[in-house]
DNA sequence: TTGAATTCCATGTGAATCCATGTCATCCAT
DNA sequence: ATGGATGACATGGATTCACATGGAATTCAA
């Protein structure tokens, strides 16, 4: 992957209609990602919400959903494998479209799963390099904050995420 | 890693916008570390705000922050490593350019991590070799005269870090 | 026909850009 | 050596523009 990526945080409005702006950033990635992209049709993104993710959702370019949807692909017909990635994955992903003012609509069930319904609230887009993260900035602040004071428990006094690249299992 | 250093330390001002002068010397390592780039393209860096930092952002040249990402992009999607290194990085990065000026924005929230919310202060820039730290001065001239005090009475009377590059381990 | 979803337009805020000033070091000519 | 010119660099102000977001208008579906 030598295409941009999603990096940084944004937290964005919701309305009543479930209607909230992609960030610029996300959208530039999302744009720059799906090339020849005819220029009549809007940039689309793929929404995932399998169980797997608990209180939030994983957004991928098409490109990056194409790369998956061929791994699936690959796997033997009648595979238990393929069935259980078909389940988790495809069975709970979506197409979403950005409209000309940089906009989607969160699907209502999404809405109602990320703790939104009907209620205009606040999101978190989370950038994780080939895809993003959606959440209810409420539960993300909480999950965030308990996730630090894991981390930080664990080693004590010092801590740096870098060091894991270098380390031999994870 | 044969591309210059980041060297020695800068104090500059910040102002009300957030706009700071990114010292001279730093930039042309900035330069320098990203040859192929298009003349008409400013130079940009990148900022990460992990909260292993606690009171302080590392900056990192576009060179190292792929270096990085490419490492980040080799563990196997969904892994548990890629999504904590993914969490802890990326979701804490943000690209930043520097302007014809030689300035960039400070992102809003960093000045408030940095506490330096609404108010023009005094940041000190501290190169670590192949990234450079951006702390507030007031902090940092804390934290330093901190660290000097614990290495002295740990060690006593002797102490010379340049012993500890001959450390087994570490 | 009525409610819901989609498209279009309006606007305020913050960010990017342009222009201007001041300061300091260096170089050159006197 | 001295004084002045030059240029690099940091910093301040002002203007322009992009973006997020609210609301109205229009279309679609039941």
């Amino acid at each position: 992957m030598a295409s941009p990526r999603f990096l940084s945080e944004f937290c964005q409005k919701i309305d009543g209609k479930g209607r909230m702006s992609i960030p610029a950033d996300f959208r530039r990635v999302l744009d720059e990602s799906d090339p020849d992209r005819p220029s009549n049709k809007t940039t689309r993104m793929f929404l995932i919400h399998g169980s797997h993710l608990k209180d939030h959702l994983d957004a991928y370019t098409p490109q990056a959903m194409d790369e998956i949807m061929e791994m699936i692909d690959a796997l033997p017909r009648g595979s238990r494998k393929k069935k259980t990635v078909s389940r988790f994955i495809l069975s709970k992903s979506q197409e979403v479209e950005i409209d000309k003012d940089g906009r989607i609509v969160m699907p209502k069930e999404r809405r109602a799963q990320l703790g939104l319904d009907e209620i205009a609230g606040q999101i978190m887009m989370v950038g994780m390099g080939e895809y993003f993260e959606v959440w209810n900035k409420d539960v993300y602040d909480a999950k965030e904050a308990q996730i630090d004071a894991s981390f930080m428990e664990e080693d004590e006094d010092y801590f740096d995420p870098l060091e894991l690249l270098y380390e031999d299992h994870g």
